[in-house]
RNA sequence: GGGUCGGUGGCCCGAGCGGCAAAGGGGGCGGACUGUAAAUCCGCUGGCUCAGCCUUCGCAGGUUCGAGUCCUGCCCGGCCCA
């Protein structure tokens, strides 16, 4: 592969890339073949800010694409941003994020490398923290990056301009975050920078502080965004919206399966290894009705599980999807809790922590949704017996095996 | 620094003549239904020793039988002025 023509290459790597201007894609499109025709590995950078403690599905999409630039021969860069994190991106945001502290970022990064090699080659990745440089960064390099953008730049921003006109609070902290980033990209001599299309102004602000350094401007290339489990938002932890790259094959699957139909065109195009090809094959499929929605959501959960888990587990998935969900029946295993004497219902559900409150098991219960052996709970007064073993289940996720133990 | 508007329910937005456990959304959770944990419809969504009791409306005091609602001070934002 690594003999590809450039053309092929630039063909492949700007496959999928989205601009919202065609002019800028034109441009990038040249700049790339050019660089390309150095005939050297370039390098590309991407950088994740360590916001939370996983990587989710969102986070692959660039990653997906680095390691396409790999497997061309490229060297690529996994850069964590300690030290942007501490500003927090405000992208694609309708307010400024939450600070977080330095003790927490740490702790955050801590997973991502090795969740990141799921997806990049280790061999041809080169793993930076930007605190590296940040933290020593001068305060006349500040004053001269600052000078490089105007105001007027950063408040035609439509997220900026938005808060701005909605009245809402922009922080100065916040227009730190692009200059930030176009730092790395001079200390990292990046040839090309990815990101997701929200990241667009922060390339573009880096090619502009990589001049001022005297650099060569880098290459940007954007990529669409990945929706979140609800088919709206962006992906993202603080939505709650999202799928971890760590979290279990089982609740990998049932996230997958619990996207809007609408939504899967997104995550064909965005997290499966499917070509082109194969994605227009499902989706024609999917409209002349020949394969049901449902059967079409079934193999993307299994893709995804398959990526990050391998084949057995997602088989494994699937099967207790069918078993629990579908069927309604019992999983494959069942934490126990061990009964020494008779306990009163609501009791015995919030001890074994399966509701946050009692107030909330007793609810529950009144919902009609605590079944003992598949029969419904009815009464809030109900004790469980020590006689026999029984299975407990508390609404759609809550399982518990009671096993009677004597003295 | 001055003027003015605002901070509301353990996730978000948001109404709230002095009697409020506090309207309405979103989200979440349950139920029905189904093609799935999609869609749609219905219900629930502070805690507890639950016909009652306890703790909530930026913080601290005050007025009142009674305050999210009135007064004072402080903290934090927006806007206008400097």
């Amino acid at each position: 592969m690594q003999s590809l023509p450039i053309d092929e290459q630039v063909a492949l790597l700007m496959h999928g890339a989205e601009f919202g201007d065609d002019q800028i894609k034109e441009r990038m499109t040249q700049e790339l073949r050019e660089r390309l025709k150095e005939g050297r590995p370039l390098r590309v950078y991407c950088g994740y800010d360590p916001t939370a403690p996983d990587l989710h599905l969102g986070h692959t999409v660039t990653m997906r694409k680095l390691r396409l630039f790999q497997d061309l021969g490229h060297q690529a860069i996994f850069v964590i941003g300690d030290y942007t994190a501490l500003i927090g991106d405000p992208s694609g945001r309708d307010r400024a994020r939450p600070r977080l502290t330095y003790d927490q970022i740490q702790a955050n990064a801590q997973t991502y490398v090795q969740q990141a090699f799921k997806i990049l080659d280790p061999d041809r990745t080169e793993v930076r923290y930007n605190g590296e440089w940040l933290s020593k960064m001068t305060y006349e390099d500040f004053v001269f990056m600052a000078a490089q953008v105007t105001v007027q730049q950063f408040l035609a921003r439509e997220n900026f301009a938005r808060r701005y006109e909605a009245g809402d609070a922009i922080w100065l902290h916040e227009f730190l975050y692009p200059l930030a980033q176009g730092y790395d990209a001079v200390m990292l001599r990046a040839d090309v920078q990815i990101g997701g299309t929200d990241q667009l102004f922060n390339l573009l602000v880096g090619r502009k502080i990589q001049e001022a350094y005297g650099l060569p401007p880098q290459v940007c290339i954007t990529y669409p965004i990945l929706v979140g489990t609800d088919g709206k938002t962006r992906m993202s932890k603080s939505m709650g919206n999202y799928i971890g790259v760590n979290e279990p094959p089982e609740v990998m699957y049932g996230k997958v399966m619990s996207i809007p139909d609408e939504a899967m065109p997104n995550y064909f195009d965005l997290v499966t290894r499917w070509t082109p090809e194969e994605i227009a094959r499902i989706q024609a499929a999917i409209a002349d009705g020949s394969l049901h929605p449902m059967e079409a959501k079934k193999r993307l959960a299994w893709e995804i599980v398959d990526i990050f888990h391998g084949r057995e587990a997602a088989d494994a998935a699937a099967d207790y999807f069918r078993r629990v969900f579908q069927e309604r029946g019992l999983p494959p295993e069942i934490p126990v809790w061990e009964l020494r004497e008779p306990v009163n219902i609501v009791d015995l559900i919030h001890a074994a922590g399966m509701t946050r409150s009692k107030s909330d098991a007793r609810r529950l219960i009144q919902q009609g949704s605590v079944l003992l052996d598949g029969v419904k709970v009815t009464s809030i007064e109900t004790v469980v017996g020590t006689e026999r073993e029984a299975v407990l289940r508390v609404g759609n996720r809550g399982f518990l095996r009671l096993v009677p133990v004597r003295e």
